[in-house]
RNA sequence: GCGAAAGUAGCUCAGCUGGUAGAGCGCGACCUUGCCAAGGUCGAGGUCGCGGGUUCGAACCCCGUCUUUCGCUCCA
């Protein structure tokens, strides 16, 4: 038995272009970077898969909801949530080593330096004068700091530097038809801002009480320094995410729990358990307390596919500060001494998967060549071994040769099926070739029509993994299958 | 943004020291065919990424440009 094929991430793209499922956008004119179209069986396997997320969300908990919020949102969302001062990075680049680093970690470094000569006054005036200059968006002057404290590439030991620019990790367009009275808006850099503004509504209009969710899958749009590994890092970008509002003092317990939840969640779809990790950061962002993600093994190394962080009332406060709009619930739970909790900001544990790293996650598991057969017949197979659930197509129909009543009893067939499970007809071609077709694009049951069917109601049903067949009466079809792709099995695992 | 490599049929690729483009698979039609990419016959499909230059002549040499891949920088 020789050994299975290695598979690379050039195999996986080209299989995915291939057979449907992922289409470099605009390829006609050449691509753009960073940009990926769904074709007609990724759409599929993705639809699957946010159905399962979002059934995994609002069917299995009935404390959580769902909203579908807009990605046009007012500016000073992205005031209050940090993304207006905290991802604008200043990067320079050292000409000699060819190196980028970001202006501000210089100079902080540069001070931190000082600081250890015990200048800690020097140390402070350099950080106000870099924050002053930040605060102006005075990029030269920035350039000229970092010259005049002599700091130097640690690589090259030159101070070669170029000028200093601005990093924007949100896209800008103008709201309003009218140029000279339009106004600049941001495309949403993440889905949570939707879900924080409509707190109350959904609280108020729920009657939803803490602990309680807002679930909601969209769009999201990110400038990327650079975006490599196909769809793993795209500009536009689906996320699903949930915001869970719990009582201040008990988010580190929820988010231990919602933390083995959404691995669970990830196991019952398919991804085995030695390829996934937890990877805790270290660093937190701005707003976060704790923060984990949940990691796969793509072919090019762990990787995050999903981050769950307790958010604190950190994005609740801000917008309760920016809009002046009160943010609080009233809890009428009593604590130990026999009074209400009272009002208070909840503080936040939020799960956030990429859809399309999830739906990279799951391609790039199913995607796997293997040898069959024995001796001289062996050969190479290739097969999307996705979960049954979530393949495009649940079942392919072949009647085993394209006469003798054959093609009619095998419509017959695709007739009854077609209105449970999305099902394909083929009558062309030798069946292997057939079989191999569905094996490409991962369809889990085939049922061939062959003479046999016509005397006494009884096909095939080949297994795809196995290859295996049986032979089945055709009352069984929709049991069988059914059982075999229904979602239930995926929920019941969670 | 820097460095390296690549771009030829739907896909994977070949194409020598420059001489008007090829294979395999796939695709379409017909014939054959009783279960794992089956055989036969015929057929469609390419301004060789784009623009310019050198040359009698460029897929090939030179310059520019775009795109992709890999590495570095960044990563909420």
């Amino acid at each position: 038995m020789s050994q299975a094929p290695a598979t690379s991430l050039q195999d996986i793209v080209s299989h995915a272009k291939e057979y449907g499922f992922v289409f470099p956008s605009s390829e006609i004119y050449d691509g753009l970077q960073a940009v990926y179209d769904y074709g007609q069986n990724g759409v599929e396997l993705k639809n699957n898969l946010k159905n399962m997320w979002w059934k995994a969300m609002t069917q299995l908990n009935d404390n959580i909801v769902g909203i579908d919020a807009a990605i046009f949102m007012h500016p000073l969302t992205w005031k209050a949530s940090g993304h207006v001062d905290g991802f604008n990075d200043p990067m320079i680049d050292n000409k000699d080593s060819k190196k980028r680093y970001r202006a501000d970690q210089l100079l902080e470094g540069k001070a931190e330096q000082y600081a250890a000569e015990g200048q800690a006054e020097k140390a402070q005036e350099l950080l106000n004068e870099m924050g002053r200059l930040l605060g102006d968006n005075n990029l030269e002057a920035v350039r000229e700091l970092i010259i005049a404290e002599g700091i130097k590439c640690p690589i090259s030991g030159t101070s070669n530097w170029t000028e200093v620019r601005q990093f924007n990790l949100m896209f800008s367009t103008q709201v309003g038809s009218v140029a000279e009275d339009s106004n600049l808006i941001y495309l949403r850099p993440e889905t949570a801002q939707g879900i924080f503004v409509n707190f109350l509504n959904v609280q108020k209009s729920g009657r939803m009480k803490i602990p309680f969710g807002i679930a909601q899958i969209g769009k999201a749009f990110r400038n990327e320094i650079v975006a490599r590994q196909f769809t793993f890092r795209m500009r536009e970008f689906e996320q699903m995410e949930m915001q869970f509002f719990v009582r201040p003092g008990t988010e580190m317990a929820w988010y231990e729990q919602w933390r083995d939840t959404r691995l669970k969640f990830h196991q019952a779809v398919g991804l085995p358990t030695e390829k996934l990790k937890f990877h805790i950061h270290e660093k937190l962002a701005h707003y976060a307390n704790a923060a984990v993600d949940i990691e796969y093994q793509f072919p090019f190394g762990f990787r995050e596919i999903e981050g769950i962080h307790s958010r604190t009332d950190f994005d609740l406060k801000n917008h309760q500060e920016l809009s002046k709009k009160k943010q609080q619930y009233f809890d009428n739970d009593l604590d130990e001494n026999g009074k209400p909790f009272g009002n208070y900001i909840p503080y936040v544990v939020e799960t956030s998967v990429g859809a399309d790293r999830l739906f990279l996650a799951v391609f790039c598991n199913a995607f796997t060549k293997e040898m069959v057969g024995e001796g001289e017949n062996q050969k190479e197979r290739t097969v999307l071994k996705l979960h049954p659930a979530l393949a495009p197509f649940k079942a392919a129909i072949f009647p085993l040769v394209k006469k003798d009543g054959l093609p009619e009893k095998a419509r017959e067939i695709e007739k009854a099926l077609k209105t449970e499970f999305r099902v394909f007809y083929e009558e062309r071609d030798a069946i292997g070739k057939r079989y191999t077709r569905q094996d490409l694009i991962g369809t889990p049951f085939c049922i061939a029509v062959d003479y046999q069917t016509l005397e006494d109601n009884t096909v095939t049903i080949r297994h795809r993994d196995s290859m295996e067949q049986e032979r089945v009466h055709i009352s069984e079809l929709k049991a069988k299958i059914g059982y075999a792709v229904s979602e239930q099995r995926i929920l019941e695992a969670i």
